[in-house]
DNA sequence: TTGTATGCGTTATCAC
DNA sequence: GTGATAACGCATACAA
């Protein structure tokens, strides 16, 4: 009934024990008679004490257990992409042996009220990309020598990557199109920096996101003038509403292949492609990226790039761990293997 | 250069002003005049101080900034669900008016080492379900005065609910089934626990886990003694896997209607349907639950239960929002929507 | 095994 | 607008 509520303090008193004594017994780690044990918990037990306050544990462990994932989207939409969850995934287990909780947050708070990468009580970090905007909340974060880790982004010096080879990658399946005649093709991107809008790429335009440049780049390789068009984010939906605009042309000019950055944005281009009359493969052929099962898209199989993705993020989540440790942080590449589908073949009137 | 990091008391030693006026340039909650505010910052910038420790400020404020989510089963199969993701999605929403992070917790965590209900420095929780287990811990943090929602489960007196119709519902499902001439109908139900392996559920069973428990009843009180299959999660493979057992029988014992508890379980024994030749509706009526979009169903669109899963998610958030306001907690029941879509008909031979 | 003493880094309160 | 002071609640080194 106090207006304050018990502190380990009270309850040691109440036992008639020293606060050191009360802590040991919650804490565990030293032996403690169990007489005393249960005078301690009795007397917990009367004043409705909670066991200890995870604020001040944290405050004096130096540690709160907590390691921030940064997402660069909406966190709705961020658990739309199933390569994102399949990174969770991986990540949920990559942390699981030091036994951390994971903190959503996103890279720019547009509220600004939230909590961020300064304001939050983390043990380490785990960035998915790295927008410019996060680069600087970094700086603070490393002086404070909390260990981050960016999964497919480049957060400066000094932050270990969980990097994949997105540009030989995309080659391969630019390479495979070429093998198969094709010379009008256009790229369908995820977006090249957070909100913008869909539509046709310009050559000035910055690409933002590592992810959408490096694949862009390694598609033009290839096929060095394709035009490409990004989508609003990777969603069957984007895919159709880019992929009809891409593929709205008389036969002549219209792309005979479209390279997609995503599998669901590949799906959303064969269903964009079926519903303007064309077959695919045959009028036209579609890659994908990302290898992730595309529920419903039977009985066609993508050509596409598969990218480990829950390893991905079990090894970041290893990464931050292994920092937390004292450990060197690991660097790691992960490599994509191309696979191909019934959605790509030779050129019409090859 | 120094062994230890520097602390706000070093700024202002170095700034040579008081701490207090130190911490007030960082949190910004007092005027200051414009010198001695570029005086601490220029201080903090040669010391290499990065802002307040969150940690530290967190213990003297009372407020972390951290909002838990606890869910029931493991973490990346929580996002596979797509109710799940839209819950989220609603309640980064409902949160963010005061700008909160959401932390993803487990009921019941296997390694023992992670934060949990009672070790981690949260401001308030939401409980996606609330089993046994999860009830002792929410004990202690109601004696610590954290404000606690819990969305579709029974978490004891006094925590407030987000609940759904569950029972009514699914009752109107059955009703349709019953009134299109349909007698032996089987239940194509959630787990009843955690970790149950897939298989019929015996009369003795315990269901542990309410939203299993008040649909199964709802459909019983129209088909009271239909038998019914646990699947071992919500998903389109166990939807497949449980319908060919229910199935797998001859013509005239062979159930006509099937109730399942979810889109993605209902849309697997669609197509567990298609697989043993049988045509839906033709000769096997299949109902869902949820009303989610399940990619690449078409032609079939599911009779379902249309629930609100953004708005139950978003009004959690909102719940625990007011609760740390100090206003009264509300309790909300929603109700789902009966959509009759192409997966139902009159029973074969009516 | 138990107790004593101290500091973790901040911020709220109040006086000036 | 600025400064002095006092918590916030706990866990650890060390002594007993």
């Amino acid at each position: 009934m106090s207006a304050r509520r018990a502190t380990i303090a009270d309850v040691a008193r109440e036992a008639r024990v020293s606060p050191s004594t009360a802590s040991v017994v919650f804490s565990g780690k030293t032996a403690v008679t169990e007489a005393t044990r249960a005078k301690v918990l009795e007397a917990a037990e009367r004043l409705g004490y909670a066991g200890p306050d995870p604020r001040a544990a944290s405050l004096r462990r130096g540690r709160s257990g907590i390691v921030a994932v940064v997402f660069e989207e909406h966190l709705g939409t961020a658990f739309l992409d199933p390569v994102k969850t399949l990174m969770m995934d991986g990540l949920t287990d990559g942390v699981a042996p030091i036994g951390a909780g994971l903190l959503l947050l996103r890279d720019h708070d547009p509220s600004g009220t939230g909590p961020t990468l300064t304001t939050a009580p983390i043990d380490a970090a785990v960035l998915i990309g790295c927008s410019g905007l996060l680069r600087e909340s970094l700086d603070a974060v490393a002086a404070r020598g909390i260990p981050v880790v960016v999964i497919e982004g480049d957060a400066g010096e000094g932050v270990p990557r969980i990097m994949l080879d997105n540009r030989d990658a995309q080659r391969q399946a630019a390479s495979h199109l070429a093998s198969l005649g094709h010379e009008r093709v256009a790229l369908l991107t995820l977006p090249t920096r957070a909100a913008r809008p869909r539509g046709w790429i310009v050559d000035s335009e910055p690409l933002e996101i590592d992810v959408t440049r490096e694949r862009l780049l390694g598609a033009r390789e290839v096929f060095a003038s394709a035009p490409a068009y990004a989508a609003e984010a990777s969603s069957m939906d984007e895919g159709f509403l880019a992929a009809r605009e891409i593929l709205d042309m008389p036969a002549p000019d219209r792309p005979t292949a479209i390279i997609a950055q995503s599998d669901l944005l590949a799906a959303g281009a064969v269903r964009a492609a079926e519903d303007l009359g064309l077959r695919v493969p045959a009028d036209v052929s579609i890659t994908g990226f990302d290898g992730v099962v595309v529920d419903g898209l039977a009985p066609y199989e993508l050509t596409t790039l598969v990218q480990p993705a829950v390893e991905k993020g079990r090894a970041a989540g290893r990464a931050v761990a292994a920092m937390l440790e004292g450990e060197p942080p690991p660097a790691i590449t992960y490599t994509c293997e191309f696979r191909v589908g019934n959605t790509t073949a030779e050129v019409p009137g090859h």
